[in-house]
DNA sequence: CACCTTTTTAAACATAAGTTCAAAAAATAA
DNA sequence: TTATTTTTTGAACTTATGTTTAAAAAGGTG
């Protein structure tokens, strides 16, 4: 790859960021480009170079946000063997994953408002890919008996909401760090999957 | 009060009710003045006749929305003396409410990306006073020892985290009854605040 | 340096949608 | 019915901002 392309791959990462950051405070729809572009010292003009349009860079945040944390996950249920650990690890880092990259997580809370056609379609799929793997952390915990299969999904949709929701209460000025809030959320998070007597 | 300011107030209802169901499709951004007013057999024009503005409607459809949802839980606090049931009731309450109120509810999960200055203020007051309603369930409890006093407010935002969730995955056309569904959240969430031994 | 390619610019363009307004229609009252 | 008030209309107005584009600037290469 040449020093071209790659310098031409980081810039797209740097307005990716931008945007992002931007977008987290104010929301997409009150972003403006040509904030975006000043952000970065540019002009607005510019942007449409490597990016066709607005809402295309929205998307390409997205998916590279969403594929990040389906790695994450991934390679979690690659290296843990037992299954209440592996379930543990995922939380806890999805919710340090969600504290550093707020800014993009708040663009995803409601995909259907901002994609449709295929990018939507896109975008749900890859949620989709990241539930399916929560779901296989839970299955793994049958065993304990702590849940019921059928409940699996209901499950994996209250974790996921009590983490998700962070974007609304989260600030880095509060009390706690990032690393024992996470901990401590983990902690009440487990009771939900856990057996009654332990 | 005379017929003619009562049929005002109607209108009004209806406007909101209009507006608020085609927020929760498309978002608010996506949402017209004419699209609202179509859907009344109206004209945009006549929307101005009650409301101020675009903002001033969907302020007033928020105000509306956590009014209610405080008087909810209010009468919850007031009308059950043991501590559990209360709060089982507040979390079944708030579900059902949730999946009735759908539309509402979507609009107001980032309300800093749709107010600002003094509505701002308003909502979050009133989002304040409802998690404070919340956290009296909480404290309520104490005595169990589930959950320590310094972690109430956490807590809360778990609990919240995971029903307001709801607005991403619930569907009318799923597998359970909306009473059902309400009863089993309620039971996996008791779990959070329930003590280890029982 | 001279040539070519990539990147940036600034201004012009386009358009959607919120808002205003004067006049018409409808509702109510006398 | 006539007069008055309330409500609705539809067109005109306004503005913000996403997008296009031709030209300039910068960067790279032989």
């Amino acid at each position: 790859m040449s020093l071209r392309t790659l310098k031409t791959k980081k810039k797209k990462t740097e307005i990716i960021q931008s945007a992002t950051s931007i977008i987290e405070e104010k929301g997409f729809h009150n972003t403006t480009m040509e904030e975006i572009a000043a952000n970065l010292l540019m002009t607005k003009g510019s942007l449409y170079y490597y990016f066709k349009n607005k809402q295309d860079l929205l998307f390409q945040s997205q998916v590279l946000l969403l594929e990040q944390s389906i790695g994450n996950i991934a390679s979690i249920i690659e290296n843990n063997t037992n299954p209440k650990n592996a379930l543990k690890k995922a939380i806890t880092t999805h919710i340090e994953y969600l504290i550093e990259e707020q800014a993009t997580f708040a663009m995803g809370v409601n995909p259907e408002q901002f994609f449709e056609g295929d990018q939507l379609d896109t975008i749900l799929e890859l949620r989709h890919n990241y539930a399916q793997h929560v779901d296989q952390l839970l299955l793994n915990m049958m065993e304990e008996k702590a849940i019921e299969t059928k409940d699996v999904k209901l499950v994996r949709n209250l974790l996921l909401g009590a983490m998700n929701w962070m974007i609304e209460w989260y600030s880095p000025q509060g009390s706690l760090g990032s690393d024992e809030l996470a901990e401590k959320m983990t902690m009440y998070l487990m009771k939900i999957v856990e057996t009654e007597s332990k």
